[in-house]
DNA sequence: CTTGACATACATACCGGTCGGTATTATAAA
DNA sequence: TTTATAATACCGACCGGTATGTATGTCAAG
């Protein structure tokens, strides 16, 4: 059973922080165990790996956190929310057209992704899966992301219905969950497939189902 | 944090295999297993538990599978791929009109499911998530499973379209995958908000979307 | 008298977490 | 400016518990 604590920081992947250099102790294991919770999820991720990879100590790592949980919630929201907002959710304000614009950040998305990341899936989809069952803790900060997540897709989908670029059947919250969970869907198939091709098609089939609930641009 | 161990025999849920009733001491092994991979996932699944609810020995596991890999294979193979056949694949033959027969079983599924399997998630999907990436012999298993779950719902879909009923547009192969991750991500999503009616918004959103790739009635 | 089906005791490794101690820095009185 | 004190940051040996896996033994059936 392969491990694949062996993943080195010159791996740049899609869902690695922006920012790395110069980090403080804290800052250090919290970008430390970000990449092993992510790679191991939260029960399977070892503190002992976290502190040999980064060459902080025990003690150090229990003056800046009271326990693993603690660590992990810090990971959910000082490391994971803020990478979230900037990949998923701040792009959509941005959109001049809606359908366009969840169109090009789709493909952009596919074009983007590497196999690492693909490897390692959705980090707020795998701490999710895990952890928001059997720890409140968790299931709390993991839903308020996902909550902003559909409710600025739903806004973005509510703008295109008042311009009249989206059909009438189209229910703005509803559709805005089904997005998301077809884009996590998504991710995790192609996981488990460990296929860029995967992600790619199930990208198709969401272009395509958003050009569905456009408006023919003739019809009105 | 809890651990969902005490979730006993009673509490029957969607993806319990149908017969567990006079099973001997391998297959008690298998069912013990199955449940607490299905809760803990098979990293954090612990054997020390499936003997304890079982009453059944190390020793007696240990004659029966290699290692906790090879019982891992075992409940893939034995077990969850059973029940996804069962409960997904083969009802998709059965179908009449492909549209209103994937609609009935969405509305079938999202009755039926209890809470209990909205926690728990898709046995499926957990462990392809966990295990996929970091281990071989769980990946061939776990995907050859998806792989014929795409193919009978392609099939479907091109059976459909030759008889007129969904539009030229919709390629099978695309859609098929795309349609198993919307289904698997929406129990993901519901699994995350622990809400039915979670579940039941993205039932309606992926009714809504096959509705939009069938042919008007009219129309042709 | 061998073989399959168990049972029990044990081995080894790693886990999260604690605790007494230390080095460094900040604060503030003298 | 010096010195006393306190808070912060960090160190690493150690603990109890649990994990998977093994070695040896029992015992009934054929």
């Amino acid at each position: 059973m392969r491990r694949m604590n062996d993943l080195n920081d010159k791996d740049v992947y899609w869902w690695r922080p922006l920012d790395d250099t110069e980090l403080d102790t804290r800052g250090q294991i919290l970008f430390a165990a970000y990449k092993e919770i992510h790679v191991n999820g939260f029960q399977s991720a070892s503190l002992s790996n976290i502190l040999k990879r980064t060459g902080v100590t025990k003690g150090a790592l229990y003056h800046h956190f009271r326990d693993k949980s603690e660590l992990g919630y810090a990971v959910v929201d000082e490391v994971i929310d803020t990478r979230i907002q900037q990949s998923f959710i701040h792009p959509l304000t941005h959109f001049d057209d809606p359908i366009e614009g969840f169109i090009e950040l789709i493909q952009n998305a596919g074009e983007t992704f590497s196999m690492t990341d693909i490897e390692l899936g959705c980090p707020l989809s795998v701490l999710a899966q895990e952890m928001a069952p059997i720890d409140e803790g968790f299931r709390t900060r993991l839903t308020r992301i996902y909550q902003q997540w559909h409710a600025s897709i739903a806004e973005v989908l509510a703008r295109g219905k008042a311009e009249g670029l989206i059909i009438d059947e189209v229910e703005p919250e509803t559709m805005a969950v089904t997005i998301v969970a077809l884009m996590e869907g998504s991710l995790s198939a192609a996981k488990v497939a460990q296929s860029l091709d995967m992600l790619h098609r199930c990208g198709q089939g969401l272009t395509q189902i958003l050009q569905l609930i456009r408006t023919e641009p003739v019809s009105r």
